[in-house]
DNA sequence: TAGTGGTCTAGACCACATG
DNA sequence: ATGTGGTCTAGACCACTAC
């Protein structure tokens, strides 16, 4: 029993928890059930570490604890004099947190989108599986096209679960300026905090090789992206098909 | 002067320094200094909190900070109750850090090695320009080939700074077992900390395409990383070719 | 002037590893 | 039993922001 001098009840606040952990942990816990289920919006202050200290009971330095790890998974963003935000897909310099292509030297990144299609069908196999929904559910396909001066680079297929995106549509879609993440926060309250990708290299088949102005066979990056949100739900699968010739998808190791 | 009543002056232990930035910032630059020096090497133990904290003349907390921040960066490994260690590549738990090519469901990872040339020359001007070598200078070039289950799947160029890896040669990489960057580090004190990439799809020209066992055009994923040790110097340049048909490069985006 | 996050301290106690 | 890192507290002071 780690933090026996200062134990929170699980069930005082919400249901089943993670029990005994450090007590920063369970703050933690409790702050990001609170940024599940909406009590502070994106772009919101959360209360003052005092405020939450004072709340749970619990000096502000654990208090602290919970938010810097909070601030570390990008889920909160620290402003000094003016307080802690939820984090959005809204902000400058994150922008291009999930856009990780890159133009060759004075080049431009690819910001000219085309809604090519947008329809509600049941989800393959595969997207239901991947996206955790049941077979034959609902799901919305987005087909996109982005361009850089004029120029196509990605041709983006986005599948999304029926249930959450109700009234998506291409119109909507075209009309909106901004990120789309932006969009999905904004207008249907969907905040991807995560992704995973697989990067392949492929050919392009004829259809594909048509969008992009390509010869069929030509390589393409092939880049299979599962985003997910709070508690790990998966909410989006997207396939985009990216032309390297004058751009490159780039990645920091460390 | 945000650190007044503890000023650590940077003429004491070393040259000139950040100045004044906080406490802990301090004593996180005068740790690195010592790493990079090799006071320590990868794998020992560090000094423990309580002596750090009494050598830098500053409360434990501070010099946690301090260590917080370079094993988040990966260049210190903590262990409750043992101690702190530099991190070192041969640790089992970072040897997949710099290795993101994963196999399909069932498959093996390219584990199996050939050395195709180790050679000495003159860099190239982009890769001296890369590695910030003088026009002309020493390179080494390692060309590799790495099989999983005696398939060919990735052929790795590597240039090195040839002042830096003095007596490399294909014998010696033959027969070393175990990860490249764990040899590089015990055998030549360089120790990679950081990487970028940028990664591109190409088609395979008539050379690579043999050694893959591919037709020529295949698509194939490239793969130009950067490497840095200490103070972000670069010290590797590696070009490969990832035959992505039954592997992917994973990448997570938070 | 007041409120916020950011830094620093000093000390207590806990958990883990080792002799 | 001792020494290590890990957690938690209480309080002080600083820096930034806004009114």
């Amino acid at each position: 029993m780690p933090a026996a001098a200062h134990p929170i009840d699980p069930s005082a606040e919400a249901g089943a928890a993670p029990a005994f952990s450090p007590l920063y942990q369970q703050i933690k816990a409790l702050l990001t059930r609170s940024l599940q289920g909406g009590e502070w919006k994106p772009g919101e202050a959360i209360p003052s570490e005092l405020e939450l200290a004072a709340r749970f009971k619990v000096s502000q330095g654990t208090v602290r604890k919970a938010i810097d790890e909070l601030a570390a998974e990008g889920l909160l963003v620290r402003r000094q004099g003016k307080g802690t935000f939820v984090a959005t897909h809204a902000e400058q310099h994150v922008k291009y947190r999930f856009l990780r292509l890159t133009p060759e030297e004075g080049g431009v990144p690819p910001v000219e989108r085309r809604v090519l299609d947008c329809r509600r069908q049941r989800a393959p196999a595969d997207v239901a599986r991947a996206l955790e929904l049941k077979s034959g559910e609902a799901a919305v396909l987005v087909r996109r096209l982005l361009s850089a001066q004029g120029q196509p680079v990605v041709l983006d297929d986005i599948w999304l679960p029926g249930a959450l995106f109700k009234g998506l549509s291409a119109e909507r879609l075209s009309g909106w300026r901004g990120p789309m993440y932006e969009m999905f926060e904004s207008e249907f309250g969907v905040r991807m905090i995560r992704a995973e990708e697989q990067i392949r290299a492929v050919a392009a088949d004829a259809a594909t090789a048509q969008w992009l102005m390509l010869e069929t066979g030509a390589p393409l990056l092939s880049v299979e992206r599962l985003s997910r949100t709070y508690g790990d739900k998966p909410v989006e699968l997207r396939r985009g098909l990216y032309n390297t010739a004058h751009h490159y998808y780039r990645n920091e190791l460390s």
